[in-house]
DNA sequence: TATAAAAACGATCATACGTTCATTTAATTG
DNA sequence: CAATTAAATGAACGTATGATCGTTTTTATA
């Protein structure tokens, strides 16, 4: 056999992507060989490569897309919204809502930073960063209004941030809690939690 | 040659478990090699199995000797103490002075679960669900006090555990800021949180 | 001190892995 | 519609992996 009837790239790279999302999620980058993929995709594993040029630039390339457009998206939901508190509001139910539609890609952001080449690793953390810095430079405004307060912005940022990105870890949209009051109850730990 | 002058079983185990910890800490389960840990510990890969039976089951004690600790140790912290404010304020110190230094071990304990055959990783859910309800309960008690107010403890004890254990993924004691400082910027944080 | 047990070596096994390649067939293009 | 490109096959390569085993030497025991 050859070339199958009706295949197309972009399609298959995406099926790679899907289940590249879904293998890592569950097994893990290391414990996902090309073949698990592969049999998911329905391809033998030496078709893997008219899509993708390594298994490192595969996960890159997932990683990197999520971060490209949760940086995109927070950017979004944060426009024209002034008074601190209001951007933080926005800022935690972007988020939550954010990290329930892409658990997969979120989880594998951060589990997986490790089985990044040293490189691809750096131009991740980078774009973590400015993440971060969207969050810290929020309660530095609030602070600097005195409408939140805080021993020190930078451990009050990664606590927070901890505590939001948590829910990829148990939250399902099928449990017993809706996506709106796991942001209330979010929403009113972190508000009240800065406080003055 | 053949067994070495000075060698002792239970120091050699030791060894394995410590050069264990900090290759999975660091590389990952999957990526860390009985090739790579022999060479830590100074052997040859074969003799590794004079101390430990197959490679999984070195990452299940590695996680169960933790639970086993911290389950001890945290009701060692909240034993004596009864008004549900300062239990809380105990368990909080005591998770994150615990997790600052024993990092690597939680981290495994978390980040490796996946690695854990499911036999194995059941035996370390149950003991965490046992770890959870410690703060889910002092978070009860003192809703039914009215001294805690929430809309859901469960969600709650999840966002209280997840900011908490947030540190493990990069706080450094040689870092600006002390232990203690730390501690009080996550109380504050949390204690605030649940304020009614 | 003689004997058994423990702890190391070094070689090796079977398997699984990421990747390459010549080849074949389908889809696209000029 | 002919020529080219794209997308698949299946076999194979070299390497790394977890684990086993017979052997040897040291330590512990009776």
């Amino acid at each position: 056999m050859a070339r199958t009837t009706g295949s197309s790239g972009p399609r298959t790279l995406a099926a790679i992507h899907e289940a590249g999302l879904q293998l890592i999620y569950t097994k893990g980058y290391d414990a996902m060989s090309l073949r698990d993929l592969a049999a998911k995709v329905g391809l033998q594993p030496g078709s893997l490569y008219n899509h993708i040029n390594t298994k490192q630039e595969l996960l890159f390339d997932l990683i990197h897309n999520h971060m490209v457009a949760l940086m995109e998206r927070v950017d979004e939901g944060l426009a024209g919204i002034k008074d601190p508190r209001k951007r933080l509001e926005a800022f935690i139910a972007f988020h939550l809502t954010y990290h329930i539609e892409r658990k997969r890609e979120v989880f594998i952001g951060s589990a997986e930073l490790r089985s990044l080449e040293p490189k691809n690793r750096k131009r991740i953390v980078n774009l973590r960063r400015d993440y971060e810095n969207r969050l810290a430079d929020i309660l530095e405004a609030g602070v600097a209004a005195k409408k939140f307060k805080t021993a020190d912005i930078r451990v009050s940022t990664y606590a927070i941030l901890a505590m939001l990105t948590g829910i990829c870890t148990w939250y399902s949209p099928k449990g017993r809690i809706d996506s709106d009051a796991l942001i209330a109850v979010h929403t009113r730990l972190v508000m009240q939690g800065v406080m003055p």
